[in-house]
DNA sequence: CACTGTGAATGCATTCACAGCG
DNA sequence: CGCTGTGAATGCATTCACAGTG
């Protein structure tokens, strides 16, 4: 039956496995839109944002088709509509996720002081540290508890996110406490690889790694 | 002419297109061959490497393959030699590398003091900031400078790599000035894709967008 | 007409599977 | 043997190219 099928025209929408790169681009056109939004514009083409973000046409459109029809043909995408259901597909429409942070050091700080966390949604509800100095310190309406109540502290603030900003060697087992407390994502910043259940997302951001990535392309061609 | 055509049998080992998620992988390799080398284990085999970074042992040895043959047939590789490899192909072996701070707010500060930068052969040598109450603070033996000297700096200091976190608006002007003062790389940590020369490479980290991967794990399927 | 949405084609990255070596 | 290094196969992601639509 050599025939041509027949288009199976599925109610498409629904599930297809969309790529990780697709979601980071997410969060990139939601940037992008919101500033157009600021701005007043109210259409916008897939030709436009791709331009502005250094990608093709295709992918931007590509990219929005993993979740449905959001454009009008010869128009474009209206901001105000697209802007708000991305961030309804990164889950940061009309909510607000708790944090908890470990590790209250210069860079655990600077995170807790972080504006665009609040901007975007995110709220540190929770700071502990190991050093008995810091306890009760008041940082940014937020008051440095103990590293040993991190569980309890979790669990009783129903923290979604844990944010971990403690040396290497702590670190496995703050994620662990925080695993415990029940959190169902963790950011890390300890350059090591963490362990854990699967139903916990784990994503690490080595800020060395980073400079490493730049310089391997600058030893190589110099160009 | 529907022939197969002859196997061209290049030297390899000179250049093929490594991708980009193996120069990542190139750093966790490197941070568990210092571990090793800690411990005082001579051979790994890239199916150890493997079940602790949580890959396969194909692509470890596809991996390194892309730089060369430093393995033994039944033994694996040699620690000290092949962190010490991975230490040069990735530009930090016996050498350091300037950068420049551009904005010392919190997460600024928290940037120049990060030992992470210098234990891997990073060194800040120059920081400025635009708010001129800050400028003369000393932090981390550097002194602050005003922004408006930026291009001079980053060259009297041969500086390599740029380092942003400034404010999103004023972000593509800073990396301008370093481009200006002959930067090579910018590793950029304000929320906008900056423009720049293609012999400039760019990286950007958006904190805020590191936690919205995670909720889009988050509010898709609950496992 | 200008633009979207999407099958099909292409181009990359990962994995398989095995020849070859110490 | 055990383990590397790598063609060939597979599986993803991106791009092409065009039918379809307001």
């Amino acid at each position: 039956m050599p025939e041509i099928a027949r288009k199976p025209r599925l109610a498409q929408s629904a599930s297809r496995p969309v790529p990780e790169a697709c979601v980071t681009r997410l969060s990139w056109y939601m940037r992008e839109l919101h500033l157009l939004q600021l701005r007043g514009v109210r259409f916008v083409s897939s030709r436009w944002l791709a331009k502005h973000l250094g990608l093709t046409d295709a992918q931007v459109r590509r990219d929005l088709s993993y979740f449905g029809q959001f454009g009008t043909s010869g128009r474009g995408y209206e901001v105000i509509r697209l802007h708000e259901r991305l961030r309804s597909i990164l889950g940061v429409s009309g909510r607000t996720w708790n944090l908890a942070l470990a590790g209250v050091g210069n860079l655990g700080s600077a995170l807790l002081a972080h504006e665009g966390f609040r901007e975007r949604g995110f709220r540190f509800r929770v700071a502990v540290d190991a050093d008995p100095g810091k306890i009760g310190e008041r940082i940014q309406e937020i008051t440095v508890a103990s590293a040993a109540r991190l569980p309890q502290l979790t669990r009783s603030h129903s923290i979604d996110i844990g944010v971990i900003a403690v040396p290497a060697l702590a670190a496995q087992k703050v994620c662990k406490q925080m695993v415990q407390g029940g959190v169902r994502a963790i950011l890390n910043f300890a350059p090591v690889r963490l362990e854990a259940p699967e139903n916990v997302r784990v994503r690490t951001v080595d800020l060395a790694m980073e400079l490493e990535s730049l310089t391997f392309h600058l030893v190589r061609g110099a160009g």
